[in-house]
DNA sequence: TTGTATGCGTTATCAA
DNA sequence: TTGATAACGCATACAA
């Protein structure tokens, strides 16, 4: 314990000194570094980090910022910045948020209070202009497409992957498609949707409502879809799944209840996580692995070199063709 | 911006009066403490939280510690504490270790840096005297059992659990039962290690080193297992698996093979996650979610206290009865 | 190569 | 009810 001053004395130089020993500075005769690092040991002293980051004006920590941390969705986005930053020599301060705008706000005050030097939002529900608020304060990235907007953001191309999903339905013979959604809401929600309708009007079908499901996160909602399906008198062929887990639910509970897949009903799935590979699951890869740690990258950049080489960065996507279209 | 200094000016009082205000503290008056809340709206001041952390000596901060945050055992015991924190106005510093020993010592060097208050342990590699070193720097809590070292745990009883699986699968008639693991090593492991040979010499039966497959976590390992088995001559007739994960990569797999579950091979898992539920797996649930928020308690307890109503805290488990054994 | 002095922005103690 | 001032512990500009 103790602190830089106590070492100074004993070590018999000034605090500086001890300050420069502690932080590899050059410039420190081989004989008093060896002392300071003599008394770094003897009383067992560490840096108090609080007393740093106050000195130095940042804490070399990241806020990341996500709905729920145990949906494979997103843990794997927090793998891959951890990952990253743990390279970088910066640590990670979850904001679990529950889509609560009152925990988000307060994750972005958190940069105003210079607790965190940067934030990624990996999913948000309050509006944008209350996060350009505090981009004075600190890089913050958005892992969705800011179009235009002043904002960091590295992004999968939703609306692409969709397109790319409802084309490859389309082209199976499918007309009568439906899908699974998370939220309604959202930005990567919207470009979804997008999607979905322009696929639909370019082969002249009206949309369904009822073919729509909202809420779709955990497998046990794909239980609820198919439920669902069964009441209908007429039921799409084919569903774009924006999760691997609900596909799962659907895929197991739809065979539970003899319904064929694919010929009753194609499921075309989004991630590629484990899951869909055991289940033979079609599906398209979402980078999000490799979505964290260019998030991570770009907040470092900024951080580091003060300017950016790109302030926006998409990411694509591909088709992994199984066993469920 | 500004500091606590300004406010004072611009609101003409002292730095304490404003420090007052802005912690909620009795005695100001009406008048003067709108003086100061004006001037923070005009100057548009936060507190920079270094500062009250330094004053402080604390943070506000506990330490989490795992290796994979994009596992589901993990990241429920996550979901589990980040719960219990905000709610107590507690934040969580992630660390992603990889079993790495060098991590974990990173994040038991935070604890005596003063950047965390506390730390929860999910799972680790090094020995626990190392840990041990640490624990009057601050509150330690680990997800396994201490069995009478002084140190805080929360913890599923893994003996129990095995022990319970191991009893059903006798009673459905097995006798030769092997079993998968995420590694040999660590004392929850052990623990089932142990429950593992004491139920087969209950059945006088020698154990069988091909029959305990390791390195067992993902759904990807259970296909491994079942390539494994098939080369097999004498085969197990009923396995018991550490995660619901493998179990699902194992269950998929066998019956993509043709093997008939339950009658060529019965599987008995662990955790209860939505996926045995979706593939009808029988398994063993273990409350993480609980583990999380008690583990926080615990620690809470501590910080806020300054002692413990209890030291050390089991979590029971139970049998879901599906389609697998 | 080393030391002195000051700043970082709070909280807390003590006196008034 | 208020204010002055001393911690909190480190980094760093500047002087030597």
């Amino acid at each position: 314990m103790g602190n830089i001053r106590e070492i100074a004395k004993l070590a018999g130089v000034s605090v500086s000194t001890v300050s420069r020993v502690l932080n590899n500075h050059p410039y420190v005769k081989e004989e008093k570094r060896k002392a300071v690092w003599e008394a770094v040991e003897k009383l067992n002293y560490t840096k108090n980090i609080n007393a740093v980051h106050l000195a130095k004006g940042k804490t070399s920590i990241i806020g990341v910022v996500l709905p729920y941390v145990n949906h494979p969705y997103f843990s794997t986005i927090v793998e891959g910045i951890s990952m990253e930053a743990l390279q970088c020599g910066y640590h990670l301060l979850l904001f679990q948020t529950s889509y609560e705008a009152n925990k988000e706000i307060e994750a972005l005050e958190m940069l105003k209070m210079k607790q965190v030097d940067g934030i990624i939002i990996c999913s948000r529900t309050i509006h944008w202009e209350w996060i350009e608020a505090y981009k004075d304060y600190g890089p913050i990235v958005l892992c969705e497409n800011v179009k235009g907007k002043d904002m960091l953001s590295v992004y999968i191309n939703h609306y692409q992957a969709f397109k790319l999903g409802m084309n490859y339905l389309i082209e199976k013979g499918h007309r009568k498609i439906g899908y699974c959604i998370g939220r309604t809401t959202g930005t990567n929600s919207k470009a979804r949707e997008d999607a979905y309708y322009e696929a639909l009007k370019q082969i002249n079908e009206s949309p369904r409502p009822e073919w729509i499901f909202d809420h779709c996160l955990y497998i046990e909602d794909g239980k609820r879809v198919v439920t669902s399906l069964l009441t209908m008198k007429e039921r799409p062929t084919a569903l774009l799944v924006s999760s691997d887990q609900v596909a799962a639910g659907i895929v197991t509970f739809a065979q539970h209840k003899g319904m064929k897949i694919p010929e009753e009903l194609a499921i075309l799935s989004f991630d590629n996580h484990p899951i869909s590979e055991a289940l033979h699951i079609t599906t398209i890869e979402l980078p999000l692995s490799l979505m964290g740690k260019r998030a991570f990258r770009m907040i470092y950049n900024h951080l580091e070199s003060g300017e950016m080489t790109k302030k926006t960065e998409e990411l694509s996507v591909h088709l992994v063709e199984r066993l469920t279209v």
